[in-house]
DNA sequence: GCTTAGAGTTCACTAGTTGGACATAGACGG
DNA sequence: CCGTCTATGTCCAACTAGTGAACTCTAAGC
């Protein structure tokens, strides 16, 4: 561990390489370990035996058709991983184990005023219900990951100002998690995470360059730069939703005016529908309703794609991604939205870089962030398989 | 050197951690090699003693007044690297040993009008003068660095449509240099490239992500993520010139209006003096004016200076760099264009990504760019080409 | 039932790192 | 001026871990 260039740590890299290789392909016998690693069959014969006691992995007597191949597989119980995602309505938890299969995934409304000590609490116990649904030991849970819709502090861990949660800002959501589960909490902001989900499950796979928009209540953008979340050396990057459209346009809750958010978050639109449509309606019926062919409700959301697209045309510029994958509430209007916002991204961005950017739907809805809490504890454990982008043969299961 | 993980793989990573341990350092002794690699002492002893032989490194008997301690440093003649640079009115070349220092240097007038024939004969000619000048072997060139003033195709190598060098649109210009010099030549663009001079030798030590704007006839960034350049998947990424900041504004040449260009750009920004100051005005005059106290001037780059402001406080927003660095010619202008970009930035980003941001003037100048060639291609060789053995062998006598 | 071929294991060998013993040479104190 | 001290670099035996080759095992095919 704490020798960094010697032979032990070469051989935890070779016990990195079998299991990787194994997860990658679902099951494998030992030559095929061998020949897909390169590492000699003596060798993945050792490795698999510490594996197998290690009980990391389960060799199945035989199972394919051929001479004598034990098959090796992932054991399902060698550990499990847990997703939280605190959301602004909702708080969704789900169970995967170390083979990238969600086990369990249940979610229940979150009262916004609820305090952070109800929060966590309800956390905790719908974490445990889980548990004990998948029939998983306790002790097999290796890591959670923690979704929080606000800025982390990456030094303290102190959630930053977040106006959608406004009882927590001071709480330090990892250690509260911790000192009630009793395992390492990472965590990170749902935008983040929504990236990561994004990219291992849904609409980024197979890609290393990816920006995630999530348009709920505020604008935030996921970074993922080479396979890996970006969070920038102060861990605020990816603020798309304050950056300046207009600089003469609405006052935004940030200070300035013009900002992406006034044009285009929920909390900003939904007004401009007040007098037509009524005083409760929601992002989620705005969709509804455009989809059904009102007019008022297809301009809005349309005139919110363009301004999106023209965020989206900056970023394009600046960073180049090769895909950007819409998620929130917005993502459900489908081409309603995702055409203005193409459309603004062809007018504004510089054609080089607009041609090659493919602007996706969210494939996992309000899951991309659990799924992402699921990928960020899976990471943080030491699994660089999710980061590799090859994932193509691991099927998540769905339940 | 194909068995991926075997003993000689951990090796080869060894002999590669203390090259690059010495390499940063400048020089150590082999217990400063020991601790800062966390290799043991025996095994360093036995690094270096290899090392030695192969003629990478150099042990000078004893230098520091401590008790017997033998410094090592990589061996001068162990290889030399060149930077070159293309700018928009000069030739640049500058040659450096494996140790990151500069052995030379100079540049010459280029004529924009010139051919890219021509242009790759005088930079061919500049570089053997330079060669011969520092009296090293041509065969102990390892690698060329290459630096142009325009959109680089990462795929085929061919120059995009660059407004600059007219003539040179598709010319394959890492082609064209390794037929002539028959050595290894990577191609980058004068922005990147300024951004990892700026962080090797420059404005940019000590810290891993910083955006370098260079100012000049157009707008360019060049975008240092975690300690290496990122271009992104097309390589266009640090587009930041052609950022929408007035949807009405004046019509850019990229067919677009209001781009930051319009507003900071010498091609944009002269015409507005021509009136009051005659019309062969050059940027490098306005801000010798404008240092000389002349008011029109002054103005003018403080409104160039806001209008940065802007597009960095988007920069600031997407990406949270811990340092943007000036380039270019505006960046003689000093505090006159630094502090309203400041003020911009602390205006139109949000604060607690602005809080942290350091905005400093590039500290090589017109240097920049070809040191970043230098330490490209340094960066390019990776240290196993020195490891090899092969760096003579690799270098087929081609003149 | 015999042959065969691929799968997995065992064993001796080799590469390479490590800790400890040892020699070395300047600094410091007497 | 000399002995002691201390950090440096080297050598050696021990240990870790991967490899090739020989070997065993099993089921398919004739």
């Amino acid at each position: 561990m704490e020798t960094p260039g010697s032979q032990s740590s070469l051989h935890r890299a070779n016990l990195e390489r079998v299991v990787r290789a194994v997860r990658l392909a679902g099951s494998l016998t030992q030559a095929e370990i061998a020949r897909s690693t390169g590492l000699s069959a003596a060798t993945v014969s050792n490795i698999v035996r510490e594996l197998k006691d290690g009980g990391t992995v389960e060799v199945t007597p035989t199972s394919a058709g051929g001479r004598r191949a034990r098959s090796v597989s992932l054991s399902g119980d060698a550990g499990i991983v847990i997703g939280v995602d605190f959301g602004h309505t909702h708080l969704r938890v789900a169970v995967g184990n170390l083979a990238h299969q969600v086990l369990a995934e249940e979610s229940e409304p979150l009262d916004v005023d609820a305090s952070s000590t109800q929060g966590f609490d309800r956390a905790e116990q719908l974490v445990n219900r889980l548990i004990e649904a998948t029939g998983v030991d306790r002790e097999k849970v290796a890591g959670v990951g923690l979704g929080v819709p606000g800025p982390i502090d990456l030094e303290s861990g102190t959630l930053g100002s977040s106006a959608i949660l406004p009882g927590w800002i001071g709480t330090r959501p990892a250690e509260e998690m911790r000192g009630r589960l009793g395992v390492p909490v990472h965590v990170d902001n749902d935008a983040n995470l929504g990236a990561l989900g994004e990219m291992v499950w849904g609409s980024g796979r197979g890609v290393r360059d990816l920006a995630y928009i999530k348009v709920a209540s505020g604008v935030g953008a996921g970074l993922v730069i080479e396979g890996k979340i970006y969070r920038g050396p102060g861990g605020t990057a990816g603020e798309i939703g304050h950056i300046t459209l207009d600089e003469s346009g609405p006052v935004c809750r940030c200070g300035n005016r013009g900002c992406l958010e006034t044009f285009a978050a929920a909390r900003y639109v939904l007004p401009l529908l007040q007098s037509s449509h009524g005083t409760d309606l929601t992002m989620e019926g705005v969709v509804r309703l455009a989809r059904d062919g009102d007019p008022g409700c297809r301009r809005v959301i349309a005139d919110v794609g363009r301004h999106i697209g023209s965020g989206v045309a900056n970023l394009c510029n600046l960073l180049n991604p090769s895909r950007v994958v819409l998620g929130g509430d917005l993502a459900e209007a489908g081409e309603l939205v995702l055409g203005p916002i193409r459309e603004s991204v062809g007018r504004y961005a510089i054609p080089s870089a607009a041609r090659q950017l493919s602007v996706l739907p969210g494939a996992l809805g309000g899951r991309a962030e659990v799924l992402g809490a699921l990928a960020l504890a899976l990471s943080e454990m030491g699994d660089s398989t999710l980061l590799d982008g090859t994932l193509t043969a691991a099927t998540p299961a769905f339940t």
